[in-house]
DNA sequence: ACAAAAGTGTTGCACGTACACCCATGT
DNA sequence: ACATGGGTGTACGTGCAACACTTTTGT
């Protein structure tokens, strides 16, 4: 073991699963290769980890490398090791999820030329994509939408202003299935996470609805959830 | 990164956090190390994965090489990625976790040299391990008290027949607090996983308990939960 | 006036929680 | 007889699910 420790080259990646929203439209984000293997192909955005970085500051850089992204938060959430998932040789991937919010400031372009574009893809138009990120993102699809059900953290993709009706709109979208108007209303006020404004949609042909901000502070208690029987 | 890949050693490893009940004290899994770096002292079965095999398939093999245990069922739950975490190189680790019944017929015995004795350590004397290896058992141990609250994972640390007073210890020691009683009967019962013996518990200088056992194809249905606001 | 979405309450049910006493058995 | 754990039921509160009509606004 000595030995092989010796003389290693760190050979693990990275890939990225980012979610946004856009035009009330589930993405994600992937880039076209532009190096083989898989040239030309669509991909996570992904790359090979240094060895003197930790793989959370790798995801980092990877990201801003690929996309142009920066200061995004995400969580790691499986690796994948099979020894074959690498036409090059042994690479195994830690990946990496997060959500974001589109405002439109954020201008997708890569820093270097391993890839040749970054784009958002409609979930529900996944290409095939290079080596196994279908598997990877199928994977970190169903992370997300299960942590949806018991943390509410859609928020981070909706823009800092947003009505009841577009929040219901993600839930149904991820969760892909239609929920009741009343009974989610009820629901995510009585979390007492939101912040009613005193304004309203603008340039709607119908009734405008109101805003609301969601509110980070009172959001912590949602991180605090325990089986138990009594006698807390 | 072609460069890279030609020539490569793949340094990543596998540890492994096994729990184990017995005598009503949870116990993890721990080898004494035989090699340099921190010869002697205490840590989580773990190597490294070979070039050729998966790093589940290496989960596998480790943990036989290192405690003689075959077979058993683990799950990845984490990777840590920091660069300093091993003193000789860069390595980074995939944390896999499992719970065993200790039935008293496995025993514990190193296939390889690299440890020099295997042995089942009560969670509450968790010793200063090598490595980051108590980091990664925190977080393993948390893994599995916010599990154990939501899905009846208990059972693979009893022994087969069991009463409800020992499945009731078991999660109070994992969850570390007490629970009611009737509650919890009501609620295991309620689940309906569980079936009933004809049998009682012997050799107890008190009222014997009944006996139960696990039913492993009643239990799929906890594998289906989602949030949702009416209309399934 | 009409189209389109906003907004709003009640009821039943399932589940969680609190809580205390008698029973069976071995010594 | 007594000590030890085994075993049991009820009442209350909360949260989820089902369900339909009126209001507001722009065209």
């Amino acid at each position: 073991m000595e030995k092989l420790l010796q003389n290693f080259d760190s050979i693990f990646s990275i890939d990225c699963i980012i979610f946004g929203l856009n035009e009330g439209e589930l993405k994600i984000l992937l880039i076209e290769r532009n190096e083989e293997p898989y040239k030309s192909w669509y991909a996570l955005p992904g790359n090979i980890v240094k060895q003197n970085e930790s793989i959370d500051a790798a995801a980092q850089r990877i990201l801003y490398e690929l996309t142009g992204l920066k200061g995004i938060y995400m969580e790691q959430f499986h690796t994948f090791g099979e020894v074959n998932r690498h036409p090059s040789g042994r690479v195994i991937t830690v990946a990496y999820n997060a959500m974001i919010r589109l405002d439109g400031t954020k201008e997708l372009k890569p820093v270097t030329n391993y890839a040749s574009k970054a784009f958002w893809m409609p979930v529900k138009d996944m290409p095939a994509l290079a080596f196994d990120h279908t598997q990877i993102f199928n994977k970190g699809f169903d992370k997300i939408r299960s942590k949806i059900s018991y943390e509410p953290i859609a928020f981070e993709l909706l823009p800092e202003k947003f009505t009841l009706t577009q929040l219901q709109s993600l839930y149904e979208v991820i969760l892909n299935k239609e929920l009741d108007k009343r009974n989610f209303r009820k629901k995510m006020l009585a979390y007492d996470i939101l912040k009613e404004l005193d304004e309203k949609q603008e340039g709607v042909s119908f009734r405008a609805a109101k805003l609301y901000k969601f509110d980070k502070r009172k959001y912590a208690k949602f991180f605090q959830k325990e089986l138990s029987f009594g006698k807390d």
